[in-house]
DNA sequence: AACCTTTTTTAGAATAGTTCTTGATCTAAA
DNA sequence: TTTAGATCAAGAACTATTCTAAAAAAGGTT
């Protein structure tokens, strides 16, 4: 039943914590779903399919705790629903207005995010959240919007 | 009464937005306001104190209308209440978890925030949004964190 | 295994920020 | 001045998220 797995889903601890079926189940959810970025509804309703008797309350819990041990991030996008992404390289977001998705963008070969900014003396960032609003053009709709 | 100002305060017009005296009043607290980035709760009361009639259905419209005419921006830093900005050069905004205060960081000289990601081809940009967090070192919560 | 303690989960209530709705008021144009 | 459309005010409604309290699970210790 249990299918082989090649690839190894975070078994390692994140900062000593404590691997419930439910965090694995919502950080599998987050993984397997790749390179997009799930809201804690969307989360939910994947995780449910697999373990039926999973809260909403509890997915909130665990992209709380799975966010606070380091092993996923958190994405804010203006306003919308937090969403979430397995992606722990520094990156950006974008997100596609035609197709409705978030993208990760990985930073140029050698470039420093920090460094085009005039930060005052004595600044420290301890984290730094990079989003972007335009057209992909690659999804179907972006092709149409770009061809104009 | 009214005080002199030798500031044009807006009267300026944004892309043919009808300035009506709500409008300018929610205009004035922002700019009034100068560096600080207030919540839309904040301009409010504010707002209020001004023009007693004036109703917080009425500030998000006029905060909407505004940020829409590009008269102003809309500051969103992780998922705590939007704030608003009359700054329209290009910025990030640094959110000093010390003093709880929102500030904008400029450009380096010649700088361009976009080129340091490695977007693929085709994406068109349309917005980008920088939000860092940290400690800015000025304030005195952040003085003795600094010290440590 | 049985017991105890602490952590986690669940379901639903509560909250906060924001948007929507409706009727009243204002504005600009005819 | 009339008319049509835009804007405003007040409060209800909505949505994403957090909180609460009780039940369940997980460890650790005998």
């Amino acid at each position: 039943m249990a299918q082989n797995r090649t690839v190894s889903k975070a078994t390692e601890d994140f900062g000593g914590l404590r691997m419930t079926k439910q965090r694995q189940a919502v950080y599998d959810v987050l993984s397997d779903l790749g390179p997009q970025h799930p809201t804690a509804a969307e989360v939910f309703v994947t995780a449910k399919e697999r373990m039926p008797s999973i809260s909403l309350a509890t997915v909130y819990n665990c992209l709380e705790t799975l966010t606070g041990a380091g092993a996923i991030k958190q994405v804010n996008i203006d306003r919308e629903a937090s969403r979430y992404c397995p992606n722990l390289q520094p990156h950006a977001h974008f997100y596609c207005t035609g197709c409705n998705q978030v993208f990760d963008i990985g930073l140029e070969r050698g470039a420093d995010a920090e460094s085009v900014w005039s930060l005052p003396a004595g600044c420290r960032v301890e984290e730094m959240h990079v989003a972007m609003r335009g057209i992909c053009g690659r999804c179907p709709n972006c092709s149409t919007a770009a061809k104009s």
